[in-house]
DNA sequence: CAATAAATTTACGCTAACGTCAGCATTATG
DNA sequence: CATAATGCTGACGTTAGCGTAAATTTATTG
C-alpha cells in the first residue's frame, strides 16, 4: 500500500514548492530518488525525507544541518564509533531544540498577551473585535495571498 | 537602576555577535540607540530589543519578520484600526509559532528515541556510552568549538 | 601631546537557497 | 503528427545577513 509513486510536480504541489528546489535538495544530498530514464519518480521513502527536510526547514535549520541529521536516521549502527557519534550529534541538536522550544513559548505567551490586550481594548470601545478584524480586509488595498 | 549604558562592543560581547552585525540591525530599523557625537549609546531598551532580536533569529523569523514583531509592542493603541491590525498580525505569528511548536515536540521525540537507541546498543556491547562519547575526542581529528 | 585603541561610514565580498531563463529531449493528447 | 505539457541540465541572477577591508574621526592613556 506505500508503493504508490511521485512526480516531482505532485510532490511540489503537495508542499506548496516549486520543482527547483526539489532537484536543489537533491544536489545537496537530501534527496535520491530513482529515475525512468531521466525522470525522477519519488516513492514513499522519498517523500518521507521530503516531508524532514521542510520540517527542518520550518525549524530554521540550514539544508547542511538537516543533512546531518536526516543522516542520524540512516546511520549504520555496526560501528560503537557510529554509535557513539551518533548520540554525540543528537545531544547537540536536542540542546539546540530545548532552547528553541524555551523561546516559542515565551514568544507565544507574549503574542497571547498582545493580542488579548487588543481584544480587550476594542470591547472596550464597545466593538466586536472579530467584526473590526474583518473590516480592515475591506478598508485596506488587501494584503495578503488568496 | 534601568539607567545603565552600553558601548556597541560590550553588546556585542554580552551576546556574542560582532558590532558589524548591530550596526547592520540599525539599518533595518531594527535598533535605534542614541548617539553621544558619532557614537551609539544604549541604554536599557535597546538592550531588551536586541534580545526580541536575537531569540526572533533562533526561531529562524527573518529580521524583516522581527521588526514586524517587535513593532507590535510599540504599536499605538490609538486608533481601533491599529488595534484590529494588532490582532490580526499577532494571530498569524500565533498561528505560526503554534506549528512551530509542534514541530519541535515532534523533533525532540525522535531525537531522544534515537539517542536513548544509540545508548542501549553500546551498552548492550559492554561499553559504557559517555565513556565512548568521550574516546570520539581522541580518535577524531577534533570537530567542534572548543 | 604623541601613540594607540575604539568607533564610524562606505563599499565591496561572500554563502545559502533557491528563481529564472535557455536549450533540448520526452511524453501526452486532440 | 503537430503541438503542448512536462522534465532535464546547465548557468547566471537575486536576496538576506552579515564579514572584511579601507579610510577617517574620536577617545583614551602613558
Amino acid at each position: 500500500m506505500n508503493d504508490k509513486l511521485y512526480s516531482i510536480t505532485e510532490l511540489a504541489e503537495e508542499f506548496d514548492i516549486t520543482p527547483r528546489a526539489i532537484r536543489f535538495y537533491e544536489t545537496k544530498g537530501l534527496l535520491s530518488p530513482q529515475r525512468a530514464g531521466a525522470t525522477r519518480v519519488y516513492n514513499y521513502r522519498d517523500r518521507a525525507r521530503l516531508v524532514l527536510v521542510l520540517r527542518g526547514k520550518r525549524l530554521g535549520f540550514t539544508l547542511e544541518d538537516i543533512k546531518e541529521y536526516i543522516d542520524l536516521y540512516d546511520a549504520e549502527r555496526s560501528h560503537s564509533d557510529q554509535l557513539a557519534h551518533l548520540m554525540l550529534v543528537g545531544r547537540k541538536r536536542i540542546g539546540e531544540l530545548e532552547q528553541q522550544l524555551e523561546d516559542v513559548q515565551t514568544t507565544l505567551g507574549e503574542l497571547r498577551k498582545i493580542e488579548a490586550e487588543a481584544r480587550d481594548a476594542l470591547k472596550a470601545r464597545g466593538l466586536d473585535p472579530e467584526e473590526a478584524v474583518q473590516n480592515l480586509g475591506r478598508k485596506l488595498p488587501a494584503k495578503a495571498g488568496v
